[in-house]
DNA sequence: CAAGATTTTGACCAAATGGTCGAATGTCGG
DNA sequence: CCGACATTCGACCATTTGGTCAAAATCTTG
């Protein structure tokens, strides 16, 4: 395979981006490949020569997503202050989830629908990742630096409150007026996270 | 309208249990009306002839279910001890997450791609409860009981953390290579949220 | 049991959609 | 400015799918 040309990565990049907004908007199965070349400027015939085939287009694009999703993970420092690290762990995950929303509601479309086309993956190098990290937690916790709390369950807790408020966007927009779209909401809903979890995980004198 | 007869009670009865299933399993476009038809053991036409549409099918479970979302949050008593009331609420929610899992996919996915349908439902009665719930709260927290957290990210902490080993399940049981269905799991799962989010929002006291 | 009402379904239809093809157009190094 | 290669797209096709209809089968009840 040859350099791609810069038509060709202009045109990738364009499918790729319309094809996050489509997919997380309306599912895959919702998504159609007319309305992601529309979006992307060109026609299907078009898209379909850059891409074999719809699903090759989901495929790329959840790859793309995961490894930006696995980053801030992998930067968790052992030798770091444990509620510092989480603290910044937790802060970069909720600044990821307010600027990357679609991304997070195509990832958890998928993780819905039973992971189809991620099982290996998440069976794999995620496996792998949290099984490294809970160690890392779980030191931290043996030494006192942390109240005793299964680190699996932290992780899952972290990505379920951080993640929720780019997935249920629709339901936090309608429950707070559309507070969610102002200035400072985010702010206010990080304080809160770090707020709970940080205090959550704090050691405790009566363990 | 008459009474629905037996027949009648009972197919609409499978009809919504299978297309709980599929909805919530292929999301609304990846669901087809033969394979709920099947499911519920009858000919599409016959389907058809109980609900008029593939969107009233969707509607109608739909409302179902959050009817059961509902409840929990409602029996949340201000004269109850703060700690206590929610114990219950996080123990009862993280129940539902395990007993209904497919019934919480399907309303994370309708979420997830907007609330198109139950929009106006959050908007209206669910908005109304969180407000009325959140004023428990914020008087739980003036009176010292509680920590100072913003009622409303609290509960939608509950909310993302207990949904999560619903929705999620799928990435659950690839990370912890299928513990999620062991036994003994959800108990520590229940225990591992109630120690953090309760230990989160206990009184401190340097506030 | 007969007659009316209810329930069931095979056969069909129209629209939407993923994907193909061949011809036309554009790009670029030499 | 030419030739080779890359890019673009109108027209088309096959399949899937939501929904209709009229006739058949099955209840229900006086």
């Amino acid at each position: 395979m040859n350099k791609p040309s810069r038509i060709q990565r202009e045109n990738r990049a364009a499918i790729a981006n319309a094809a996050v907004s489509e997919f997380s908007a309306r599912g895959y199965h919702g998504a159609t490949i007319d309305a992601i070349a529309d979006k992307a400027g060109m026609s299907k015939p078009n898209l379909l020569y850059y891409f074999p085939s719809k699903e090759a287009i989901y495929r790329t694009v959840l790859e793309q997503i995961v490894e930006e999703w696995l980053s801030p993970l992998l930067s968790l420092d052992p030798n770091g202050d444990p509620v510092e690290e989480l603290r910044r762990y937790i802060s970069l995950k909720m600044t990821m989830s307010a600027h990357r929303p679609e991304a997070s509601r195509l990832f958890a479309s998928e993780i819905l629908a039973g992971a189809p086309i991620l099982r290996d993956f998440l069976e794999t190098r995620l496996k792998t990742l949290v099984d490294d990290k809970s160690a890392i937690l779980r030191s931290w916790i043996a030494n006192g630096k942390l109240a005793p709390v299964d680190p699996v369950h932290l992780i899952f807790m972290i990505w379920a409150t951080t993640q929720h408020y780019a997935d249920f966007e629709a339901q936090i927009d309608a429950v707070t007026g559309g507070a969610s779209q102002q200035q400072g909401f985010q702010d206010q809903a990080a304080q809160a996270v770090l707020s709970i979890l940080l205090n959550g995980i704090k050691p405790r004198p009566n363990g």
